[in-house]
DNA sequence: AACTTGGTCAACCGCTCTGAT
DNA sequence: TATCAGAGCGGTTGACCAAGT
């Protein structure tokens, strides 16, 4: 048996608000407040609405000092950001951006933002290979091929996360690397939610033998980077196409500096994919990230151990 | 001009969280 | 402590519109 609906819908209109529920629903709010209560709220003001219909009505767009439309640079730029570190929580996104909606800024990543960072990652990445292709070329000159490059393949070391928001790969449970891969209780990492698996080539040991000391890149990544050889990975030699199978954000952190060094990538900018691909970019690559502390990038002072895993294209 | 396709966004659905009892 | 109702949230839907064919 399912849950009691919260009002009786044969009773309660649906669908758009005329202009005329509009004003009822704002006069009244501005008289009486909502009461704290948005379900006895419809009755009372004489609106044939469900009281969750109201409070998204009154939230959305009826609330004094609500913008439509018209995100500015800097205003995409706080939600790329927050979107990075903590995922779609958009009340939490929208609650740092005055006049806008959890439902505003839902949509607009949705429709527009996810695009646009899109398009603009993938010409860094076509760009990228260009330049690669470039130099592989002893310098001589080469044309370009005007189409953009297909996504590379992956072998992956560690990493599958069904479901968190932020600060995670992920692989389809039906990918054949998944079964060459032992899984791991991800709860000890702190950093994948409880649903998900951070897997390693048998035996799991952390740290993996034969990782580098991130010592060799500068040691601006917190002491915990690692860059695992191409050896340590091709234990994991499944491979995947990035297109659908790895998914990645990160929150910009000293770690994935030191991973864009490695992988000769620009900037953090460079990771937003948000389930697309480009992470690595050029065959033979090989980088590393990390799962510690707090969240999925160690911070000073996290455990050491809580770390790591790798990724190389093949 | 008619139809199709794709984008946008308001609204709904169903779940989880929270506070009151 | 357990239960319940209401609030809040994120994902999804569908109506509407504009652009393309």
């Amino acid at each position: 048996m399912g849950r009691a609906p919260c009002c009786d819908r044969e009773n309660v209109k649906r669908g758009p608000w005329s202009p005329e529920e509009d004003s009822t629903l704002k006069s009244y709010v501005a008289k009486h407040g909502t009461g704290g209560n948005w379900i006895a709220l419809p009755q009372k003001a004489g609106l044939r609405r469900c009281g969750k219909s109201c409070r998204l009505r009154w939230l959305n767009y009826l609330r004094p000092g609500i913008k439509h439309g018209g995100f500015t640079e800097q205003e995409d730029n706080v939600i790329c950001s927050l979107y990075k570190s903590i995922g779609s929580r958009w009340s939490v996104i929208a609650s740092h951006l005055p006049g806008r909606t959890d439902n505003d800024v839902k949509n607009y990543w949705n429709t527009k933002l996810k695009k646009k960072l899109l398009t603009a990652h993938s010409n860094l990445n076509y760009h990228h290979n260009k330049k690669k292709s470039n130099n592989n070329s002893n310098g001589s000159k080469h044309t370009c091929d005007s189409t953009p490059p297909s996504p590379p393949t992956a072998a992956v070391l560690a990493v599958k996360s069904e479901d968190y928001g932020f600060g995670s790969f992920s692989m389809p449970a039906d990918n054949p690397a998944s079964s060459a891969l032992a899984p791991v209780d991800a709860g000890a990492f702190g950093c994948f939610n409880s649903h998900s698996q951070v897997l390693v080539p048998e035996p799991a040991s952390f740290p993996v033998p034969g990782l580098a000391d991130q010592s060799n890149y500068g040691g601006s990544a917190n002491g915990y980077v690692v860059s695992p050889s191409a050896q340590d990975i091709s234990a994991a030699s499944s491979c995947l196409t990035t297109d659908n199978g790895i998914g990645w954000s990160d929150n910009a952190g000293g770690v994935v500096d030191v991973f864009l060094m490695e992988l000769g990538l620009a900037g953090p900018m460079d990771l937003l994919t948000d389930g697309g691909y480009g992470l690595l970019d050029r065959v033979g690559d090989v980088g590393s990230v990390q799962v510690g502390g707090s969240g999925l990038w160690p911070n000073a002072g996290d455990n050491p151990q809580e770390l790591y895993q790798g990724v190389t294209y093949s």
